[in-house]
DNA sequence: CTGAAAGCGCTTACAG
DNA sequence: CTGAAAGCGCTTACAG
C-alpha cells in the first residue's frame, strides 16, 4: 500500500518550504526557474498529486457535478449520461449518479444530499411523480442554495433554471404532417407518458397538425394491461392506418399488438417509433423513429452548466436549448 | 444565495466552543444532555450540514467510489449501475462513474485520476480493447496504491481483486444441453465478443455440451458486415434448427437475418438471446434469453467493495462471487 | 525569490 | 463537562 506524498514531504526532500513547492507546482511567477524545475522534476519522479479534497476544502469548490437520472434502463437516458461524462471529462469535472426511479421521496433524499456540498452544480430530468403531485419545492430549495440546476429533457416546468431539451410540439407536429401529406388519414398515437410535460407536449402536437373535425386515436396508459387493451382498440377496432409512438415502451406495445393481431407493418400498419437507433435498426422491420441525439442533450447540458459554474453571478437570467430532432425513414414507413 | 452555515458560526451563536458542538453533533458522552440539546436544536433550525469535503479530508476518506462502465447504451451496464447506486445509496456512499468506451486509453486516464484520491475504491468491468491488447499495468497500479477494486462481469483476469460475475461456460453448456434434450441438432452460436474472456468462455460452453464430433457452428465477428454474412451463412446455408446468442448484438443480428430471408421463428428457428426482459418480451415473437440480473450483479459488487473498504487489512484474500443465471422460455423456442 | 502564517471546515487527543 | 490546540493537505496574501 503505496502512500500518496505530500507537498510537506516534497519540501522536506528538497530543503524548500511548502509554499515554494505550492507555488511551483502551480506556477507561479514569483518562483525561480531553476527551484521550480527541481520541484517538478522531484515531483515527477514521486508522481506526486495533489489531494483533490484539500484543494476542493480551500476553493470551497467540489469539482464535481451531480446528475439526476429518472430511470437508467432507458437507453435515452444512459445515452444522455454517456454525452454528459465525456462533456465532464473534458471540464475536469467528476461526475456522480443518482438515480431517482422516478420517485418523488428519492429524488427529495438525493436533493437534500446535495446541498451538503457534495456537487457543484446539478443536472436533472424531475422524475414522473415529481411531475404528478407537481412538488418541486426540493428543486427550489437546491436554486436557493445556490446550486446551479439545469434541466435536461423534462424541461416544461417554471423553475429557475437553465434548461434543454427538443421541441416536444414542433416534432410531433412535424411527424404528423408528414403522414399526412402521405395521404394517410386515420392516425393515431400511443404512449406512457401522457401525465407527464413531454407527454402532453407531445400529444398536443399530434393534435395541433391534424385538421379540424379528424378523429383523434390515442392509446394512453402507464398500466401495461391497460395500454395493451387501449393499443388493440386502435388497431384491430378502430384500423388507424398509422401510429405515433411517444416512448420506447408505447412503440414496442403496438409492434407487439401488430405481431400479435397479424397486422403487417408497414403494408397494414405504418409506425413511427420513439426509441434509440441501438434498437430501431434490428427490430423486424426496422423501425423509423425519432432521433433526438441523447449525446448531444448530455454534452449541451453540461455545457450550460458549465457557463453558469464559470460566471454564476454575473448572469442571472435562465438560458433555454432547444435541440433539433430527426425523423428516421426506416421499414415501418415504407409505401 | 443562501450561505451554508459552519461549526464556527453555530459556535458563536451559542456562545460555546467548535469543539463543543462538534462533539455534541457526533453525539459523545463528553458533552451534557442540556448542552447536547441546545445546539442541536441550533443545527436543525439552521439545517447545519457538515461540509462534507472537510470531513474527508480529516478522515483521508472520501465517501465515493468510482465506477468504471465500458458502454452504458449497453442496457446490461445501465442496470448494473442501477443496483450499484441503489447499494451506494444504502451505505451512504457516491457513486462517481466514468465511462471509459471499450478503450484501454481512457481507461488508463480514468485510473490515473483515481490513484490522486478522488475515491475509495472502484468497480470496473475491463474494456474490451486492454482485454485485447492484454495490457493490466494501469489496474496493478490501482491495486498496488491500496485502492480496493472488484471487477464486475468481466472477471477472468489474473488481477488480486474481488470479483463477481457469471458462470459463463456452465451457463452456455446448460443451455446447450436444454436444446439438444429437444432433439435439436445443428446448433450455431452468434457472437461479437469472441475475442473478450466472458465470450470465449461462453464459447467453451457451447462446445462442451455438443456431442463429440458435432459440428460447431459459429458466426463471430464485431464487424457489423461480417457478422451479418457469417448469421446468414449460418442460417441460410448451413441450416442450423438453433443459434444461441452471447451478446445484445448477436442476438438482433439473428432476428433481422430470419426476417429477411423469411426464416420462421421458432418454426424453423429456435433462438435464445443474450438480452434483457426489456427488449426480450417485446421483441416478435418474443425471444427466450438468458437472464443475468444484472442489478444483483452491481449490488453484489458494491457489497464486496463495502466489505473491503470496512477491513481492508484484515483480509488479504481475494473472493470471487458467482451469480446463478436463469434461462427465461418465451415464444423463440416454442416447438 | 523564499518562507512563515493564516485559513478552508472539520475532528479529536489533551488540558483544565 | 468544556475549550484551546493541533492537524488533515492544500493555497495565497503578506513580510522579508
Amino acid at each position: 500500500m503505496k502512500n500518496k506524498i505530500t507537498l510537506k514531504e516534497l519540501a522536506k526532500l528538497l530543503n524548500v518550504s511548502i509554499s515554494t513547492v505550492s507555488k511551483a507546482l502551480n506556477d507561479s511567477p514569483e518562483i525561480s526557474t531553476k527551484t521550480a524545475e527541481r520541484v517538478k522534476e522531484l515531483a515527477k519522479l514521486h508522481n506526486y498529486r495533489p489531494n483533490p479534497v484539500a484543494v476542493n476544502l480551500k476553493s470551497s469548490k467540489s469539482g464535481t457535478i451531480g446528475v439526476i437520472i429518472p430511470n437508467i434502463s432507458n437507453s435515452f437516458f444512459a445515452r444522455v449520461l454517456s454525452g454528459i461524462e465525456a462533456e465532464a471529462q473534458r471540464a475536469g469535472l467528476q461526475v456522480i449518479t443518482y438515480i431517482s426511479n422516478e420517485k418523488l421521496e428519492r429524488e427529495k433524499q438525493i436533493c437534500d444530499m446535495l446541498t451538503t456540498g457534495y456537487v457543484d452544480g446539478v443536472l436533472i430530468a424531475v422524475a414522473e411523480e415529481t411531475q404528478r403531485k407537481k412538488e418541486f419545492d426540493h428543486l427550489y430549495q437546491l436554486v436557493d442554495y445556490g446550486i446551479p440546476v439545469v434541466l435536461y429533457d423534462r424541461i416544461n416546468f417554471d423553475i429557475p433554471a437553465d434548461r434543454i431539451g427538443i421541441d416536444d410540439v414542433g416534432t410531433f407536429a412535424d411527424v404528423t404532417r408528414r403522414l399526412l401529406a402521405k395521404g394517410i388519414k386515420k392516425i393515431g398515437i400511443a404512449t406512457t407518458i401522457h401525465h407527464m410535460g413531454v407527454g402532453k407536449l407531445r400529444i398536443d402536437g399530434y393534435k395541433q397538425a391534424l385538421p379540424e373535425n379528424r378523429t383523434f386515436y390515442i392509446a394512453n396508459s402507464a398500466r401495461p394491461e391497460v395500454l395493451k387493451e387501449k393499443t388493440e382498440k386502435m388497431l384491430v377496432v378502430d384500423k388507424v392506418e398509422a401510429v405515433i409512438c411517444t416512448d420506447y415502451v408505447s412503440t414496442m406495445r403496438v409492434y407487439r399488438t401488430a405481431y400479435e393481431h397479424e397486422i403487417n407493418i408497414p403494408k397494414d400498419l405504418k409506425v413511427i417509433g420513439f426509441i434509440g437507433k441501438e434498437f430501431a435498426n434490428f427490430l423486424t422491420p426496422s423501425i423509423s423513429y425519432i432521433d433526438q441525439f441523447p449525446e448531444e442533450m448530455g454534452a449541451g447540458a453540461m455545457q450550460l452548466l458549465e457557463a453558469r459554474l464559470n460566471n454564476y453571478n454575473k448572469d442571472k437570467s435562465n438560458s433555454e436549448r432547444i435541440l433539433k430532432t430527426s425523423l428516421v425513414d426506416l421499414e415501418s414507413t415504407r409505401f
